[in-house]
DNA sequence: CCCCAACCGTA
DNA sequence: GTACGGTTGGGGG
């Protein structure tokens, strides 16, 4: 090795255990062997070997070596038997990983090497120092910060997974010292992980201001008695032992014996056959195509290697092993002769009532097997010119869109896929055919350069054209899985999609509650059957490709399966929507909510760039400001936004009062419990409060929101999810406009960012208490339905109720509690909740509930009778029949079984709100355009519509607004109470609420 | 890279 | 006490 000569060390052992948490599960196809690390430790070395020069590494290498923790038993033992004591076993998937990337080095012809009684740091240091005093330098692939000791100008460390070069200024940066203090510093900070027991109390920040004051371990050693603070002092000359031997155990040796010299790890040409063998055998198929592409290998005529499988100590039998050597399977998609899939026969009678044939199909088309290979792609006019006379005469066909993202306002169409039904004389003779249309596909993956135009694609426009015809034909019923988003898509093409189901809404109706609704869940729950992960067409992280990178071989095979699952999955769910009589929620409630929330997520809402801006340099200032009175306060730096650190600092060095403790054991540093502290006189806890509101609204607000602008539009266009919650509510996202700051002044200031354009006003229109009024219905209670008939302040006059206090000078305090009380029911009040909410204590809050039934018996009686009804059913309804699941309302544990009947209390009436706003927002567009009124539905806040709306139209349309949000309900429903909407117009949202 | 815990914003 | 989603810190070993 020579001067100008670049080494490579691959900590393996390090990386296959950061490569197992970091990367997804992924089992081989053919046997379900785990070989997640195996595959992030050769797309990592296959990177390193081709491309080392682009990645942040920048140089070549000429010698290359990766290096293995040999066994758990080293030298360090000898000095301390607990060394890496507390390790616990390696998880099970892991096991047998460990071999299997030893196999993997050595394909990919590099040495392999570990050393008995030393561990791989060991080795790792000791060649590096030899290569170093050879002229060359050194890259240590390893994020570990065990070896950031042996950092010099020669000798950097590189994060393969983060593409982040670790160099001096990089160490100094994260741990306050440089490389060659790094061993003193752990020496007293420890490592909790190898059970390295370094100095108590003494973390990384002190420790680097103890270093950076005393120069080394040994001067600190020798003047501790310096130290000012007591406990630091006592801490530091009580352990001065340990943290000597905590120096040995961190410190790595340089002079480990090696089997293998220098000169050995020169970097020797790949063999393309073995690598390709082997990595075949891994089924990992887009790095084999690569591989084999750059060796100028051939593939197809290479057989996959046989790989053993060591289980370790207690393996799972021997069949795997053989299951391993087993060739793997064949891929799927090449030319298939015909794109069908034969339903399996389940010898269903086949009955002549719609509801019989509904049913035996149902149980078909959930027992059929998946074939892949039958899947077509359709390359030319008249291919896909026939599947869609097919689909129009079928009446029926699923339709899924491949794009490049998944916002549905910045995605790029990739390919559509189709999937019909061709259902025989009877039943069994049913086939499903299911095809892939790829549009925009290029060849070569993404991360080269370029990419070229795959051939034999339709042009976009062509496809379009001809699929305009069959989405916006309403005799043909188009199933898709989440329809809003492709929904959407369409329509940025200019297609106004007609005549749709969506089996995700079916889902949601049918089974809210129970589990999640999207497409790999269902299939699994009602096919049995687990379609390909995107991830695997893809890859994830930094490494992914968008799918118009995905060959079209494979594109076809997860595209039409989704189509296939798809159909599938309506014809199972429908019968069901008809047999537990939930047709009209699904078709009143959930499908013609897809249009319409599709067009408020396309128009978006303006934000003020300006506004925000100001605002986040004003809160990075005040925080700021705050940080350093909080460090004065400490006594010393910290990170104020560590729960941990700051508890140490209140509850440890302060010696301040704990209050509650968190379920894991640590003490809470809640707003409530900061609040306390700070009415008991102490500053500090006042400080990390506003500290916190200020990080909180520029982090999540002022400095998120911009990233959220649409390079065209402009706007903000947030994603609403129809599915996502048990009761019925929406849920926003990307970004969440459901959570705005209202409640403090502070807060407020952003809601001023989002802004009408010019000429428009924004008109806010929320619902007046919809929840209580809900509840008034539902239990049918006198003296609510009175006070919402006459107008009057509801909590006062609860108040007035429960404690005998006229209405008319009405203490703001005993408004407060019976407030607090209106809300603990609405949640399923618990003593313990209310005691909570108002700082008092719990048998107080007992008395408040029991007065609280006395006066009201009626929603005693509807809690009562909300939580039989839920054991008896597992779910509750609301008053429009829409159903809520809790299956675990039957727990054997208190607490869990608690928790599942306060919240089936809730659902009813938060769900019966969220029912009557969905009516609401259904009702608006034709009540809109009816009234030939521009104004246009922009926002959902749960009880809260937003318009924008012209300026001339602003009077004219709140009175339409507010008439169509009070008689939501109507005609399904004539409500006992009336519905009160206030609504208001004003330049920004702020002013409009 | 991903997940959890803690925290906090909304209705 | 209900229902959500987002950010940060910290762990994984």
């Amino acid at each position: 090795m020579k001067n100008g000569d670049h080494l490579f060390l691959v900590d393996g052992s390090g990386f296959i255990f950061r490569a197992f948490h970091a990367i997804p599960p992924l089992n081989r196809k053919s046997d379900g062997l785990p070989v997640n690390a195996v595959s992030g430790f050769c797309n990592m070395l296959w990177k390193l070997l081709t491309d080392a020069r682009d990645t942040s590494v920048g140089v070549t290498p000429t010698h290359f070596a990766v290096i293995f923790d040999y066994s758990s038993k080293t030298f360090r033992n000898e000095l301390y038997d607990l060394y890496k004591a507390n390790r616990s076993a390696p998880p099970e998937d892991l096991i047998p990983q460990f071999g299997l990337i030893r196999h993997a080095t050595r394909a990919f012809n590099l040495p392999c090497i570990e050393k008995e009684g030393f561990e791989a740091d060991d080795l790792i240091a000791t060649y590096t120092r030899l290569a170093e005093k050879a002229g060359a330098s050194v890259t240590i692939i390893s994020s570990d910060k065990d070896l950031m000791q042996l950092v010099t100008p020669n000798v950097s460390m590189y994060d393969s997974m983060k593409d982040k070069q670790i160099s001096i200024p990089e160490v100094i940066e994260k741990w306050g010292v440089p490389p060659e203090k790094m061993i003193d510093l752990q020496a007293m900070t420890g490592d909790s992980t190898d059970n390295v027991p370094g100095i108590p109390g003494i973390g990384p920040k002190t420790a680097a201001q103890l270093l950076e004051e005393y120069g080394d371990l040994d001067t600190l050693l020798a003047r501790a008695g310096e130290i000012k603070q007591a406990k630091r002092r006592e801490n530091i000359i009580a352990n001065a032992d340990l943290a000597r031997l905590s120096r040995q155990l961190v410190t790595l040796r340089t002079d480990t014996p090696l089997d293998v010299p220098l000169e050995e790890l020169h970097l020797e040409p790949q063999d393309g056959p073995r690598l390709v063998a082997f990595l075949k055998a891994m089924e990992f198929t887009t790095l084999t195509r690569r591989v084999a592409a750059a060796t100028d290998t051939d593939a197809d005529v290479v057989e996959p290697a046989a790989v053993p499988v060591e289980w370790g100590a207690d393996a799972r039998g021997p069949d795997l092993d053989k299951a391993a050597a087993a060739p793997a399977s064949s891929s799927a998609g090449e030319a298939a002769p015909a794109a069908v899939s034969q339903v399996a026969s389940t010898g269903e009678a086949t009955d002549a009532t719609p509801e019989a044939l509904a049913q035996s199909r149902a149980a078909l088309f959930a027992s059929a097997t998946i074939d892949h290979s039958r899947y077509v792609a359709i390359r030319d006019l008249p291919t896909l010119d026939a599947w869609i006379a097919d689909a129009k005469d079928a009446g029926l066909v699923a339709f899924d869109t491949e794009t490049t993202s998944l916002d549905a306002m910045q995605a790029e169409l990739v390919g559509f896929s189709l999937a019909l039904a061709d259902y025989g004389k009877d039943p069994s003779g049913t086939v499903i055919r299911a095809a892939y249309v790829p549009l925009i596909h290029k060849t070569g993956v993404g991360d080269l350069l370029g990419g070229g135009h795959a051939e034999n694609q339709i042009p976009v426009r062509e496809a379009l054209s001809r699929l305009k015809v069959l989405l916006e034909d309403p005799s043909v019923l188009k199933v898709a899985q989440n329809l809003k988003y492709d929904y959407l898509l369409m329509k940025r093409h200019g297609i106004t999609v007609q005549g749709f189901d969506d089996t995700m809404l079916m889902s949601y109706v049918v089974d809210a509650g129970n589990g999640t609704h999207g497409m790999d869940a269902l299939s699994e729950r009602w096919l049995g059957h687990k379609p390909l992960a995107y991830k695997d067409m893809t890859g994830s992280g930094k490494s992914s490709v968008t799918f118009d990178y995905v060959d079209i071989d494979r594109a076809t095979a997860y595209a039409a399966e989704d189509a296939e699952v798809t159909l599938r999955l309506w014809h199972v769910l429908k019968p069901r929507l008809v047999a537990k009589g939930l047709v009209r929620v699904y078709e009143r409630l959930e499908r013609p909510l897809v249009p319409v929330l599709a067009h408020m997520e396309e128009r978006g809402i303006t934000i003020d760039r300006q506004i925000l801006s100001r605002l986040s340099g004003e809160l990075a200032q005040g925080a700021a400001a705050l940080e350093d009175e909080i460090y004065k306060l400490a006594g010393e730096t910290f990170t104020v936004g560590s729960p941990k650190q700051l508890g140490d600092i209140l509850f440890g060095k302060m010696g301040l009062p704990g209050g509650s403790k968190t379920k894991t054991g640590q003490w809470s540093t809640s707003a409530q419990v900061l609040e306390d502290l700070a009415a008991e006189g102490h500053e500090l806890p006042r400080k990390i409060v506003d500290w916190r509101q200020m990080t909180k609204l520029k982090s999540t607000y002022t400095d998120a929101l911009p990233g959220f602008v649409h390079p065209e539009t402009k706007r903000v266009h947030t994603s609403y999810a129809l599915a996502a919650t048990t009761t019925g509510r929406l849920s926003s996202s990307d970004p969440n406009l459901q959570n705005i700051p209202v409640r403090t002044a502070e807060g407020r200031k952003i809601r001023t960012a989002f802004i009408a354009t010019s000429g428009h006003k924004l008109v806010s229109a929320d619902y007046s208490q919809i929840e209580l009024r809900v509840l008034a219905h539902v239990a049918d209670i006198p003296q609510l339905r009175q006070a919402f008939a006459d107008g009057v302040d509801i909590h006062a006059m609860t108040a007035s109720e429960m404690f005998g206090v006229p209405v008319a000078g009405m203490p703001s305090e005993i408004r407060r509690r019976a407030k607090a009380i209106n809300f603990g029911i609405i949640y399923g009040i618990s003593a313990f909740g209310l005691a909570n909410q108002l700082s008092i204590e719990r048998s107080e809050a007992s008395d408040y509930i029991k007065k609280y039934f006395e006066r009201f018996p009626g929603i005693r009686d509807y809690m009562e009778n909300t939580k039989a009804f839920a054991r008896e059913h597992g779910y509750v309804e609301t008053i429009f029949g829409r159903r809520a699941h809790y299956p675990d309302i039957r727990s054997s544990i208190p607490s869990h079984r608690a928790f599942n009947e306060r919240a089936s209390i809730n659902a009813p009436i938060q769900g019966s709100a969220a029912d009557i706003i969905r009516r609401a927002m259904v009702k608006i567009e034709p009540a809109l355009s009816e009234a030939k009124l521009s104004a246009r539905m922009l926002l959902q806040v749960h009880d809260e519509l937003i318009f924008e709306v012209e300026d001339a139209d602003v009077e004219r349309t709140i009175p339409i607004v507010v008439s169509v949000m009070e008689n939501a309900a109507m005609p399904a429903l004539d409500m006992r109470v009336p519905l009160k909407v206030d609504a208001r117009a004003a330049m920004n949202w702020d002013e409009a609420h």
